[in-house]
DNA sequence: AGCACGCCGACT
DNA sequence: GTCGGCGTGCTC
């Protein structure tokens, strides 16, 4: 018997096809009406098999002509899809060309019936069935007591910090692209910025790239909000855990949450703040179908929810410019005085053209001014050697006629893995032969060295010196004050309490050289993560650039002026029409399937088709010289900047309308791809 | 994707 | 006469 009081249940039902991305009627029964909340999940049978889903909403009638099946199951009454979720996962799926299913299995994490049972907030202990409870109102979290203002602290040091934290107190919703001061304050003042969204009585929702960045976020919310008050959502928590925390957002108990990228998802109660810290860090780009990126999905939670947002950072990305650009956000920077006096000294190294040159500048890829500054730094505190490649030699070249070594039976590079080890290629093991294949001769010289070799020569030029390093597998979190040498891996720096005595970054070009179109905006990135570290000119902290001191990008370093990078690397990309100045779909398959579903797409107007381009196929194994081993190619679309959602929908309805006639041969559709090139 | 219904060959 | 081939088509 169907319920008496709106007995349709509209179900997001949990399938993969795109052409049945769409709500589905239901009948409720009269025995699970009170169970069949909005949110809950649910089994329904879906053409004869039963599968999950997420009852959206009840409905008093239905728009469907034929008969309704009845729900199987209400799974638990628990509301885990609220509705902010539900319209964000639709218009995610909507702007990346997925699925809501897709999105949803990003977006509500696993049940674990035993956490949801015994977490604090459950119902009755006599375990009957928890009816109608509710998710505000009366719940049982901490009496809201008055909250204290807060203070700027560390945000007085920007002429727009007070007036931004204001704001968000009085529950507006600034929006800012933020170039962070370099230094250790950052978690500080993000948490500092949640505690304003707390003031005013609303939640914040913090995304950070790993789990050391989240520790540190961590750690400053403890001290600014107290125990309690928020909690933390990383990866690495055990599945009960994780579900605890989550459901103790779901619940409202807690409305300040920090977390890794799928944290972008929680369901934080009156949201009032997104924070985004270091958007350029590849690790914010979901790598599961449809591929969102955390950045999108906060700006537009923000957009969505009337929340402020802060997409913070000490480099900013074109993307970041392109908010600024458009209006969107507004530039939150401090001034050039207070920006040099918290900045390290930067200088480049080794005259550019004449290290390029010299043979021997470039095989000890130190020249003196970087021996001598880390030499005087080390009397008064430990200094960073930035190492682009972990590895001890990582590329190879002939030292005759300087061409790179390659693996000859798979065109893999060839690399040595420690001293006295014989060149192996890093694809597929393989040992390589003695002879250049180029030119004959036998001698090695390094391309690339690894972050151990240059441990090894580290502790040759200092000795007696304690050398740590820091990368890939092992990664430190901090290092003693004292004197040492501390070799890191790019996102692997560990911090130096009182900061770096210096900093030098070495093998520069091998960031700025990589074929991609945001490696001018990386490599000033990963300098910029790396220099913040090192204590402020003023209090003798310098860093050592080596690379051509006339490059846009070491320039934006020596300057510290992520903001003029960045609208030059915003400007080059609306020249070059590329993201994030117009809207791009990557189309990766069969060249005649890709051919089929362009054609039957309707564009919108002004949609620009790029390509094919071979694309090797997955892996490395493919033959040196030889051709790619199928047709696999990519085609581009772009589109003026307003119509990306326009295109991201037909592209999906065309791809829908193959996979719905069952044709064959499978289309990999991603839009905005980081990696462009 | 499953699982229907639907119209043409070899079998008890 | 029936059982069954898997070719379109729908899934509340």
């Amino acid at each position: 018997m169907p319920a008496a009081s709106l007995p349709v249940a509209r179900v997001a039902v949990d399938v993969p096809l795109p052409h049945l991305d769409r709500l589905f009627d239901y009948l409720v029964p009269e025995t699970m009406s009170a169970d069949a909340v909005p949110g809950c999940r649910v089994r329904v049978r879906f053409s004869g098999r039963l599968v999950g889903g997420f009852l959206v909403e009840r409905a008093a009638v239905t728009e469907h002509a034929g008969r309704l099946a009845f729900v199987e199951r209400v799974v638990s009454a628990e509301p885990v899809l609220t509705s902010e979720i539900a319209g964000l996962a639709r218009a995610v799926a909507d702007r990346y060309g997925g699925t809501m299913a897709d999105v949803l299995r990003l977006a509500v994490p696993p049940r674990h019936a035993a956490t949801e049972a015994n977490a604090l907030g459950a119902t009755a202990p006599d375990g009957t069935a928890p009816d109608g409870t509710a998710p505000d109102g009366t719940a049982p979290g901490p009496a809201r007591a008055p909250e204290p203002e807060p203070e700027p602290g560390p945000w007085a040091r920007y002429p727009a910090g007070p007036s931004f934290l204001a704001a968000v107190r009085d529950g507006r919703a600034p929006r800012a692209v933020w170039s962070a001061l370099p230094g250790p304050d950052w978690p500080d003042e993000v948490a500092i910025a949640a505690a304003a969204a707390a003031a005013g009585g609303r939640g914040a929702l913090i995304v950070v790239p790993d789990a050391r960045d989240l520790d540190r976020v961590d750690a400053a919310l403890t001290a600014r909000l107290g125990r309690g008050r928020h909690v933390s959502l990383a990866a690495q928590l055990g599945p009960a855990e994780r579900y605890r925390r989550w459901l103790a957002v779901l619940r409202g108990r807690v409305s300040v949450v920090a977390g890794t990228r799928s944290a972008m998802f929680a369901p934080v109660a009156r949201l009032g703040l997104v924070v985004i810290w270091d958007d350029g860090d590849d690790l914010h780009a979901e790598p599961r179908a449809p591929y969102p990126h955390a950045r999108d999905v906060l700006m537009l939670r923000a957009h969505r929810c009337g929340a402020a947002a802060l997409l913070g950072g000490f480099a900013r990305t074109a993307e970041g410019a392109h908010l600024v650009a458009t209006g969107w956000a507004r530039a939150l920077a401090a001034d050039r005085p207070t920006v040099r006096q918290h900045a390290p000294v930067v200088r480049p190294a080794g005259e550019d053209a004449e290290l390029a040159r010299d043979e021997a500048a470039r095989t000890a890829r130190m020249p003196g001014l970087a021996l001598r500054t880390a030499h005087d730094a080390l009397a008064v505190g430990p200094v960073l050697f930035q190492v682009p490649r972990r590895g001890y030699l990582a590329a190879l070249a002939c030292q005759h006629c300087g061409t790179r070594v390659r693996c000859v039976s798979c065109a893999g590079p060839v690399a040595l893995a420690g001293p006295g080890q014989p060149p192996r290629c890093g694809w597929c093991g393989a040992r390589a032969g003695p002879a250049c294949a180029s030119c004959g001769g036998t001698g090695l010289r390094a391309l690339v060295t690894g972050a151990r070799r240059t441990a090894e020569e580290l502790g040759r030029a200092f000795p007696g010196i304690q050398v740590l390093t820091s990368s890939g597998a092992s990664v430190l979190g901090t290092v003693p004050a004292g004197p040492a040498i501390v070799i890191a891996t790019p996102g692997a720096e560990p911090l130096a309490p009182g900061g770096y005595a210096a900093a030098v970054l070495l093998d520069s070009w091998a960031l700025l050289g990589r074929p991609s179109l945001r490696a001018a905006e990386e490599a000033v990135r990963r300098w910029m993560n790396a220099a913040a570290l090192v204590r402020s000119g003023p209090a003798g902290g310098s860093v050592i650039l080596m690379a051509d001191p006339a490059l846009a990008a070491v320039q934006a370093l020596i300057r510290w002026d992520p903001a003029t990078h960045a609208e030059r690397e915003l400007a080059e990309r609306t020249e070059l029409a590329f993201p994030p100045a117009v809207r791009m779909a990557a189309l990766t398959g069969p060249a005649d399937v890709i051919g089929e579903v362009l054609g039957s797409a309707s564009l919108p107007a002004g949609a620009q088709v790029l390509g094919p381009v071979a694309v090797q196929p997955p892996g490395p194994a493919v033959q040196a010289g030889a051709q790619p081993a199928d047709d696999t190619v990519r085609f581009l679309v772009r589109v003026p900047y307003p119509a990306g959602t326009a295109l991201a929908v037909a592209l999906r309805a065309a791809l829908a309308e193959r996979t719905a006639r069952k044709e064959p041969g499978s289309v990999r559709l991603q839009l905005d791809p980081a990696e462009l090139i």
